[in-house]
DNA sequence: AGGGTTTGTGAGGTCTGACCACAGAGAGGA
DNA sequence: TCCTCTCTGTGGTCAGACCTCACAAACCCT
C-alpha cells in the first residue's frame, strides 16, 4: 500500500504502452480518416496498389491487407483489370459485413441465441410499428410474395425458412428503416443453421409449419390495415412462440 | 423477344459466373467451415502461419490476408514473439469490430442517423426493461458512476459526453442482454463525432445539461425501482429529445 | 471504309524468399 | 542460486517477379 502510494507519487501519469502499430492499421487509419473527414465518400477510386503503397510509404503487402479489411467490411471493392469498373472503389455493402460477422461470433457463442431473439423482438415490433404507419408497397408485396410461397403445397422445410427470413427482412424494408433491416437479415442469417437444425427435428412439422402460417397471415394483415398495436404484439408473440417451438429460450417477459 | 425464348429453351438453366474465388477467401472459408462445425473455439490456436500455408497449399500472404480480415471481425488475434500467447488464436472480440464498421458506414451516410436513433428507441426500450426487472448491480452501479461524473461541477462537454455514454451502455449491460449491449455501445460510439460536434454548437449548454440530467436520473431511479414502464417511457422519451436538440431528426411516433 | 483480330497496357492477384522485431526458453557463467 | 546471454520460433515487413483479367487502341484482312 505505502509502496503503491509511493508509485503513484512519483509516477502518476499512466503510462499507455505504445504498442508500434502495424503497418496495415496506419493504412486503415489513413483511408478511415479520409472517409470520417467526408473527403472519400461512396464511388470514390483509390489510387492503384503499387502507387499508394509508394505514396504511404510501406510495402505493397500492407496496403493489401488493409484493403482487404475494409473490403470484407464492406467499405471498399476491388476489381482486376482496367478501365473503368476495374481498381478499388469506396462501396457500401454494410449487410453482407455485418451478416458476417453475427454469424461467426454466433458460431463462436459469443452471443446468445436467446438474446439475439430478444433484439429480434425489440426491433421487428420497431419494423411492424414503422410499417403499419408508413409502409413502402413494394417491399410488403414482397412480403406477401414470401406468404405464398410459405403456403404452397410441398415445399421443403428449408424452402419454408428461406421463405419465411425473407417475410420479416421485407417486414422490416417496409419499415423504411434500412438499418433496422440490415440488422434483422443479419440475425436471421447468423440463426440460420441452428434454426434449420432444430427445423428438421421437429416431428409434428405440419401442424407447426399451419401456425407459422396463419401468424404470418396476421401480422401482414395487421400491417396492411395499419394496426400498428396488432402488428406488434402479433409480431412479438409470432417471435416468442416460433423460439419456443425450436427450443430456444428467452428470458424477456411479453410486454 | 422471340430471341429470348429460345435461349431460355435452349439453355433453361441460368448459370451464375463461377469467378474463381481469391486465395485469401478460401482461407477464410476453411477457417469458417471449422467455426461452424465447432471444431475451432475460442482460445484455440491456428497452426504458425508457414506451416498453414503449406497446409491450405497457399502462399503465406493469402494466409496473412485472411487473418486480418478475421482478426478485424474480432474472431482471430495475432501476437508476435514466442512461447505461449504469441501466435495465433480464436478471440471473441465482437465489439470493436461492430463498432468499427458502424462507424465507417455511419461516416459513408450509408445508414441515417434517425434510423439509428429509431433503433437506440427500440433497443434501449428492451435494455431498461429488462434491467428494471433483474438488473446486474454492479453494471448498475456503473451506470450511477456515469450520473455522478456528469454532475460534477466543471466537467467539460466532451467528458460529459463520454458519461452519457457510458450510461447507456452500462444500462444495457445491466439487462443482461450483451447483443444488444455491444449494438448500443456499437450505435453510440458510431455517432460520437456528429453528436460532439451538435454539442459543441449549443448555445444553452448548462440547461440543456440540466435537463439531461434530470432525464438520466429518473431512467436510473425508474429501473432501480423496478419500474419498467416508466423506465421504458422515460428512456424513450430521453432519447428521442436529445436527438431533438441536437437537430437529428427521427420519423418515428412516440408510442 | 468497315469489322473482326491482335496486341498493348494497367489494374488487381499470387507467389517466393529474404529479413526484421519480438518474447519466451534454455544454456551458460558469476 | 541467480542473473545474463543467446537461441529459436513466432508474427511483421518488404521487394520483386509473374499471372490473370479487362479494356482500348492499333492492326490487318475483307
Amino acid at each position: 500500500m505505502a509502496d503503491d502510494a509511493a508509485r503513484v507519487q512519483n509516477e502518476p501519469l499512466s503510462w499507455k504502452p505504445v504498442r508500434r502499430a502495424r503497418a496495415h492499421e496506419l493504412v486503415i487509419d489513413a483511408i478511415e480518416e479520409r472517409i470520417m473527414a467526408g473527403d472519400l465518400r461512396v464511388g470514390d477510386p483509390l489510387p492503384p496498389e503499387r502507387e499508394f503503397a509508394a505514396q504511404l510509404d510501406v510495402s505493397r503487402a500492407g496496403v493489401r491487407e488493409a484493403v482487404r479489411v475494409l473490403e470484407s467490411s464492406g467499405i471498399l471493392r476491388s476489381s482486376p483489370g482496367s478501365g473503368p469498373g476495374a481498381g478499388t472503389f469506396v462501396a457500401a455493402l454494410p449487410r453482407p459485413a455485418l451478416t458476417r460477422l453475427l454469424r461467426l461470433h454466433v458460431a463462436l457463442a459469443n452471443f446468445r441465441i436467446d438474446d439475439l431473439v430478444s433484439t429480434r423482438v425489440a426491433l421487428e415490433r420497431a419494423s411492424v410499428h414503422l410499417a403499419a404507419i408508413a409502409p413502402d408497397q413494394d417491399k410488403l408485396a414482397q412480403a406477401r410474395d414470401a406468404v405464398e410461397i410459405m403456403e404452397a403445397q410441398g415445399v421443403t422445410r428449408e424452402a419454408f425458412n428461406d421463405a419465411d427470413t425473407n417475410f420479416h427482412i421485407a417486414l422490416a424494408e417496409a419499415s423504411g428503416n434500412d438499418f433496422v433491416a440490415s440488422l434483422t437479415a443479419a440475425i436471421r442469417e447468423s440463426m440460420r443453421a441452428p434454426i434449420l437444425a432444430a427445423l428438421l427435428e421437429i416431428e409434428d412439422w405440419e401442424s407447426l409449419a399451419e401456425t407459422l402460417k396463419a401468424e404470418h397471415r396476421q401480422i401482414l394483415a395487421a400491417v396492411e390495415a395499419g394496426d400498428a398495436d396488432l402488428a406488434m404484439t402479433s409480431a412479438e408473440e409470432h417471435i416468442r412462440s416460433s423460439a419456443a417451438a425450436l427450443s430456444i429460450q428467452d428470458r424477456t417477459e411479453p410486454s
